[in-house]
DNA sequence: CAGTGGTCTAGACCACAGT
DNA sequence: CTGTGGTCTAGACCACTGG
């Protein structure tokens, strides 16, 4: 479990063993038979309970798929929720080029509501960072961000990252975890200005609470142009 | 693994151990202690790693949470995607009573299209379903929703449910993952006719794939009047 | 038949919590 | 200090698969 908390020098054995097969079957089709355990254990020079706890770990992990009387194969990948994804990431696994406008960046402190969602106490120092965001060129979405100031000080004077997730990422809050409310609407006079589409035209709403572990670092609302964004979610459970 | 393959007769001691720890902590509070590994073999009268057998299991569900040097305790439950739930359910959950009217229900051959979304051949029979949906009795989404009838045999015959889902769930085919496209878009004049909304005011389209297991149950396209419906979605990886 | 994973034993030593 | 979980050993028998 703590294999990253352990120093430089041990090396568990299971954890070895399970290196070890996980190299062997990273690039392996799905199906290709694993070592057989008997066979781990003569190679290790360990007992089979411990090649067993490497092996476990890895099918909970869905790369291998037991087999009683057969033997121990690549697993198919699993279905998964994918990784949740920035607007930049979002666009460019679309082939499209993201970019953003900030249209507004400065420390606030909490309202009522923004506290709430950020699950802070009203008045704690806040970064409210509005942008519009354009997709080859082209306005996408207008998304407006409140983040928490406490979990990433400094944050407007270190320079605006071209990627929030990056940036939050490299302070090791990319968020997991989201709650999404999504609606439509038509836009009105000013986000039509914005997204150069015309008022009454439709639109989608997107409020998302984004969290890293527990902690919320992000709620935001996004208007995106109907008519050049369709969003696609995976619900349920894999498997 | 296989427990409910096992005969009557045999019980697995991992299987007793795990269970007897299952229902010691099921209506236990989150941070509760379960009883300590060693307990366990003096209870059972098993070897450790039995016990530990057992424990992991659990450990794997979320429901337990291992501590070194202090203990193994009811973990808090863990934030999870939501079971997929249908239109009847959904308002249910909403405190709003979901009721439908079957605008069209009749056995087809798929189309390229549907046939390609239900991963079956283009002719092959489909149940083509669609019905007005309301909540409270104000229209609230049409649906139009294909089903591989070979999947169902007799469906149309056997009288229309009143919750797919639930028909579904008595055949062992509930949906457990769905692929879903959501975008927004405005009225046509014959979905603002049903939906007693003027053409022209925003809804929010859906187009749901939804699977069972490997099996692809049913794909459909639903439109919401938007001033009715918000939808909830929670993204990424629980924990 | 030989090989596989599934289960199980009866010990052992370790690092770490709390007293 | 005692008690906890984490790791590990060197065997064993079983049910099942495939040739």
């Amino acid at each position: 479990m703590n294999e990253l908390l352990v120093g430089e020098g041990r090396a568990l054995k299971h954890v070895q063993v399970r290196e070890y097969v996980r190299s062997l079957v990273k690039d392996a089709a799905p199906g290709s038979p694993a070592p057989s355990e008997r066979e781990l254990v003569h190679r290790f020079g360990v007992a089979r309970m411990t090649v067993r706890q490497a092996m476990d770990a890895l099918v909970v992990e869905g790369l291998l798929e037991r087999i009683p009387g057969r033997g121990t194969f690549v697993a198919r990948p699993r279905r998964e929720v994918g990784r949740l994804l920035g607007y930049t990431e979002e666009m460019t696994r679309r082939g499209l080029l993201g970019e953003s406008q900030t249209l507004l960046a400065r420390r606030e402190q909490a309202g009522p509501g923004v506290a709430r969602a950020l699950s802070i106490t009203e008045g704690d120092a806040v970064i409210h960072w509005k942008r519009l965001r354009r997709a080859d060129g082209v306005p996408m979405c207008i998304e407006d961000a409140y983040l928490n100031e406490i979990l990433i000080p400094g944050f407007l004077q270190s320079g605006m990252p071209t990627s929030l997730y990056d940036a939050l990422d490299s302070r090791g809050l990319r968020p997991t975890w989201a709650e999404d409310s999504i609606t439509a609407d038509v836009a009105s006079e000013e986000e039509a200005g914005h997204l150069e589409i015309d008022p009454g035209a439709a639109v989608l709403r997107q409020s998302r609470r984004a969290l890293a572990g527990e902690k919320v670092v992000e709620v935001s609302r996004s208007v995106y142009r109907a008519d050049r964004f369709t969003l696609w979610v995976q619900l349920g459970s894999p498997g």
